[in-house]
DNA sequence: CAGATAAATTCACATATATGTACATTTTCC
DNA sequence: GGAAAATGTACATATATGTGAATTTATCTG
């Protein structure tokens, strides 16, 4: 069950976010279609915490920059490394695709960090984008890092959807195409979850914290040069990561 | 009316932000004390929005940097001048006490900036932290920017109430106040909203934003020094304000 | 400066929603 | 290695909550 009011403190947030200018309640309810009653409350609440000011005279409301604070409190706690960040900046300049550094949320894979493709057609993703852990390159990657245990405990929870042509729908099927990704080097789906996507990825364990790395675009694209993107990503790994914290 | 799980999901990211480790559901259901079942529902639904993951398997929910990017992308917008932090923050070493910007939010007065002093005993106030605007120093240094109608305006909002001996309980009280501080050539409060609080507050005008600086403690120890306070406040703006882009 | 128009706020009621209970799964402890 | 405890998940139901209509307040326009 999704919690609709939770729900909508994100939404409101992304909206300016989005939109970077304050905003009156009435234009708030009218994006959303919200009733006025209802977006005053939540507006209300929101102020009354102290995330949400006026700063100028009806101009309409602001996050404050407590969001910010509280975000930087959260995220100072184990970053990635920095150059981690770099890795992707330097895959997706080499590449011309968007690359990313994925963690598994359940039965899911969170993108955690992620620099787009500059390129008109692109893979779209921005952090806190999810997709399916055994139906794409990243999350596979992923599981790679499973023990069998804690694979199969992750398999009974997955409803097999067809998603795509290549979708694998059963755990069999799953567990063939990782131990293809094992023989080849690198995990790869060719539109497995998304139309028209493919992607390489491999596994980036850092810590005790189990990531990936994944570059993807479109199939026409990217395709025919998955295996030299996948090299080029071990590469990129291999000179960018500190020998001395190497796992 | 307070939007309960609106509050609730604030709740959880000030929780995480305090404890700046992964949790589980039922460990945030039992220092929530909410029921598990809403817990899990709240938890699925920030998952599912792709704001929290599981770093690693069975350790809990943290949530993901994409709060952080969310926040930078809010705050980027009009960031305060970078002198103004530096000006609370010089402010706070010289005097030893708390320093603040301070926003208007409707009746009450928001904390935007905050450097917290480092005596034991000190005014405890965060970025996010709302006053009464009417009550307190710094809320009356923005008063002083509002024309009169928009002053009436506020006023017919504000629900007099008794906070301590010396809180302004009529419009009359307030305006009569903020007369005194412009005469006096600064704002003051002595525990007009906060119990064995005092401090000192100019405006602080920054483009089209109506803004102040407070330093506040505690009246025995700030209490007899506000006038030279207010005189230090208004060296420091005049030595650290930019002369070009000056109000 | 009225009169009109739009926005913000309040409130009572029907309905969408949080939760108690029951079940499944995982982990801990002996 | 097996039983007990803890944790995570699903669902029906009573009730807390969102909302439409009415009221008040602010803003625009001629």
């Amino acid at each position: 069950m999704i919690v609709r009011q939770a729900a909508n403190v994100l939404e409101i947030m992304e909206f300016f976010a989005q939109t970077r200018k304050p905003a009156t309640l009435a234009e708030i309810a009218d994006h959303f279609g919200w009733p006025r009653s209802s977006t005053f409350n939540l507006l209300a609440t929101l102020s009354e915490k102290g995330y949400l000011y006026e700063p100028r005279p009806r101009a309409g409301f602001y996050p404050t920059p407590r969001w910010l604070a509280m975000a930087r409190m959260i995220s100072e706690v184990e970053p990635l490394p920095p150059w981690t960040h770099t890795l992707i900046a330097d895959l997706s300049a080499e590449t011309g695709e968007t690359a990313s550094i994925v963690a598994p949320a359940g039965v899911m894979a969170v993108f955690i960090d992620v620099v787009e493709s500059q390129a008109a057609i692109r893979y779209f993703a921005t952090i806190g984008h999810r997709v399916p852990i055994h139906a794409t390159a990243s999350g596979r990657a992923l599981l790679l890092q499973y023990s069998q245990e804690e694979r199969d405990s992750v398999y009974r929870k997955i409803e097999f959807k067809q998603y795509g042509p290549s979708t694998p729908i059963s755990i069999e099927a799953v567990e063939i195409e990782l131990r293809n990704s094992i023989a080849r080097g690198y995990c790869q789906s060719f539109a497995d979850y998304s139309r028209d996507l493919a992607g390489a990825a491999i596994p980036l364990p850092i810590g005790d914290r189990r990531l990936s790395v994944v570059v993807a675009g479109p199939e026409f694209r990217i395709g025919p040069k998955v295996p030299e993107v996948a090299a080029l990503i071990a590469r990129t790994v291999d000179r960018l990561r500190p020998k001395t914290t190497a796992a």
